[in-house]
DNA sequence: ATGCCTCGAGTTCA
DNA sequence: CTCGAGGCAT
């Protein structure tokens, strides 16, 4: 940090800054600072002005609003300037303003007109004798922009005033928007006939009246809505803004239902928080609440500073959707290797928290939204959570920006990053041996879902594994209270933040007496959790559940060739070959080894599901051998002319065709058997098929549970139990659990502030519980 | 082949 | 939560 400029200088460097910006913005669309940053600098400028009086400059930034126009359109002097308003963020901010205004006009109940801010463009519309004569924007609050033309295409304008005892001339001021329905079915338009994309509402409205040709501004879904008014001529209007609201509405103007009046602090903040709650369900998008002191008498009284009026204030939402830049763009190794994108950004304010990075997902991703380092982009919250690239803004490139691409070798480990055929993930090639897969995978292991080991968070693992503690997941076994605390000595000294010798003591002892514990305690695990926790492509928690329960048996799972997989409903070939090929390799079966010596038990073993017994005979195995030309149809053929797959292996071709096959099948069926991998793995599951047979309990023992056959999806905060907690209960009664609503949902429990899922449940019809009727069906049937 | 419906995997911030 | 892609019914 460099010792603070003289005020003098730090004001001028603002002001230039200032001007820079809104020269880059208003003429040359292409800012260069986000709009957060351009709200610091100007409020930095204002405390100084603030502070140093003696500073102020007449030109300042601070005492106007914009900069000039353009020139595309004809100028156009405001009788009365468009000013903007002082904007608040806190709750503190409206106090002052009230107190401000109590102060100076020495009343105590203060009336207030509110109104919601909608997002879109200022704009006048001056109407003489009754008829609509010339609409402007705002401009830089002193001038404006002609566009009358494109006005007189926004059917909710009157061309003409209704009723009588209009001023003879009168100007309106209003906002110029889109519904946020029009927007979606615009775009929705604009990508099927590849028309013009707009990437946000306001942005929509702003570049529709902006358009030379009017004929393209009435093709865009605008709006429009009054909100108050600037030359008053020959005519009387009420003595309050409320009162002229009304007088407008009855004129023909839109006037927003929102619009009220309420008295003092109090009722400004109950507004703002009303307006706040009803803003996803609104219409449109708004960024604030504007407040107005109602009576005029008291507004000329509070007067102006500099480039706002005292009796207004605009108090805004926390942004949904901010413009931030790209710092750079870097990439994640996971726990498959998959290499992900995502942007670094400068800091900005989305939706209440501060936002810096945000997923690009892969790289079609980047490369669809081209994004570059340097881009300013419109970032925003996904659902309100999760940080989103909604999109690039094109003409604030940085003219040295080149595409992104994606590195060749893995900045973790610099093993070649390849890709698979078709496939939109990039995967690092080092396996195991890439340090952040190895973690990746360790804290899989350890996850909730899996082994479930309490206090094995990312940064242990990461060190541990980077001392040499932890090789593969079986190593979590072995570890002893010495190389814990020696891999925390380690750690500590390395990044010395930790005061000398305070944690080598008694604390560090008990943290890692509880590891040791926790890892203790997990050892005693269920098949499902181990499976998953095992990290086989493919395999989450859904399918290691299912795998459990058909199967029931470690042993028997690790020696299944993979077409023995495909027996399980929901395992295709895919998934089946990706187990296999997890299995096939003899370093994961010493993992499991190594895991069972080291004292993990599976305590739900079982025998596997009868069902299973539908499945096992030759023309099954034939079809889930995915051998070419081999249909059901051959493949049962097959089944019923050979007694096993052995005289299927030693038949010559003719005795193929004998069989009833087609010439073509039949040679495709001997060269596939020509090759002794495929013999072999035919052999090997006709074996696996015999075994399994073998240990197929004598008659279905199930007594079917009351939701048998039934899906549910849990959603909402439950107050008597967690959602897992609720989900295992259901299970044990037969359900399915499933992730997300659609019309094979039985029903769906929802628990307080339930969401998406909810509406989506009302939508299609499906039953919905509430928390009660959940637990007096647990309470009945368990 | 096409169109649901799921699941897996990666991810953010406080 | 979102995207990609697997499974399966049509």
């Amino acid at each position: 940090m460099t010792s603070a400029p003289a005020p003098a200088e730090r004001a001028a460097d603002l002001r230039r800054r200032i001007e820079d910006a809104n020269r880059r913005y208003h003429e040359l669309d292409a800012p260069d600072i986000t709009d957060a940053e351009y709200d610091a600098l100007v409020r930095e400028l204002e405390a100084l002005e603030a502070a140093h009086p003696e500073l102020v400059a007449a030109d300042s930034p601070t005492r106007r609003v914009g900069a000039v126009p353009t020139g595309r359109f004809a100028p156009v002097v405001h009788a009365v300037p468009m000013l903007s308003l002082g904007n608040a963020f806190e709750d503190g901010e409206v106090a002052d303003f009230v107190r401000r205004i109590r102060e100076r006009l020495d009343r105590e109940d203060l009336v207030f007109s509110a109104e919601p801010k909608l997002d879109g463009l200022a704009i006048s519309l001056r109407y003489q004798d009754g008829a609509f004569v010339q609409g402007a924007t705002r401009g830089d609050g002193a001038t404006g922009e002609d566009v009358t033309a494109n006005l007189r295409t926004i059917s909710v304008i009157p061309q003409q005033l209704h009723g009588s005892g209009w001023p003879k001339v009168l100007e309106v001021r209003g906002e110029v928007y889109m519904a946020r329905a029009d927007f979606e079915r615009w775009n929705e338009q604009a990508r099927l006939l590849g028309g013009k994309v707009l990437a946000n509402p306001r942005n929509g409205a702003a570049g529709s009246l902006r358009q030379i040709d009017p004929k393209l501004t009435a093709q865009r879904p605008l709006s429009f809505y009054a909100y108050g008014v600037g030359l008053v001529e020959g005519g009387v209007l009420p003595g309050t803004h409320s009162a002229t609201l009304a007088k407008l509405r009855e004129w023909g103007f839109p006037v927003s239902d929102l619009d009220a009046v309420v008295h003092g602090v109090d009722g400004l903040l109950g507004y703002y928080r009303g307006i706040g709650e009803a803003r996803d369900g609104l219409p449109f998008d708004i960024d604030g609440v504007v407040y107005k002191l109602d009576d005029y008498a008291g507004q000329r009284e509070m007067g102006f500073v500099s480039r706002a009026p005292r009796w207004a204030l605009a108090h805004k939402f926390p942004a949904q959707e901010q413009t931030t830049v790209v710092e750079s763009i870097e990439v994640n190794v996971g726990r498959t290797g998959a290499v992900t994108p995502w942007a670094l950004m400068q800091p900005v304010q989305v939706g209440g928290v501060t936002v810096t990075r945000a997923t690009l997902h892969n790289a079609d991703h980047v490369a669809r939204l081209d994004v570059r380092n340097g881009d300013t982009v419109i970032v925003r919250r996904a659902g309100d959570v999760i940080p989103e690239v909604v999109q690039v803004v094109a003409d604030r490139r940085p003219p040295d920006a080149a595409p992104w691409t994606m590195p060749t070798t893995c900045p973790v480990c610099g093993s070649e990053v390849v890709r698979e055929e078709g496939a939109a993930a990039w995967r690092c090639s080092g396996e195991l041996s890439c340090p952040a897969q190895l973690v990746q995978s360790l804290f899989h292991f350890a996850s909730r879902r899996a082994m479930d080991i309490d206090g094995l968070g990312e940064r242990y693992i990461e060190s541990l594994a980077e001392f040499g503690y932890l090789r593969d997941v079986s190593d979590l076994y072995r570890l002893t209270l010495d190389d814990l605390l020696e891999m925390k000595r380690r750690a500590d000294e390395r990044d010395d933040t930790t005061p000398e010798t305070v944690k080598a003591g008694k604390v560090a002892t008990k943290w890692a007496e509880n590891l040791l514990e926790a890892i203790d305690r997990s050892r005693g695990t269920t098949l499902a959790r181990f499976l998953n926790a095992l990290g086989i492509q493919h395999v989450g928690e859904s399918t290691a559940k299912a795998l459990a329960q058909w199967f029931g048996d470690l042993d028997l799972v690790r020696r299944l060739p993979w077409p023995l997989f495909k027996r399980v409903p929901d395992i295709g070939g895919e998934v089946a070959r990706a187990i296999g090929h997890f299995l096939d390799q003899p370093g994961n079966q010493q993992v499991i080894d190594r895991l069972l010596e080291r004292g993990v038990r599976i305590d739900d073993g079982h025998p596997p599901d009868p069902r299973l017994g539908e499945g096992l005979d030759l023309a099954t195995l034939l079809v889930d051998l995915e051998i070419p030309k081999v249909t059901p149809v051959r493949a049962a053929q097959l089944g019923a002319a050979f007694a096993d797959a052995q005289a299927l292996l030693d038949a010559p071709v003719h005795n193929l065709v004998t069989a009833g096959l087609p010439a073509e099948t039949a040679s495709a069926l001997a060269a596939w058997l020509e090759i002794d991998a495929n013999a072999d793995l035919l052999l090997r599951s006709a074996r696996a098929q015999e075994r399994l047979r073998g240990m197929l309990p004598a008659r279905a023992e199930q007594a079917a549970g009351p939701l048998e056959g039934k899906t549910v999806v849990l959603t909402g905060t439950l107050e008597s139990m967690g959602r897992d907690q609720a989900k295992e209960r259901l299970e044990a009664l037969g359900a399915k659990a499933a992730g997300s609503v659609s019309k094979k949902t039985s029903f769906v429990v929802a628990g307080a502030e339930a969401g998406s899922k909810l509406t989506k449940a009302e939508e299609l019809g499906v039953e919905v519980w509430d928390e009660v009727r959940l637990l007096a069906f647990l309470k009945q049937h368990e």
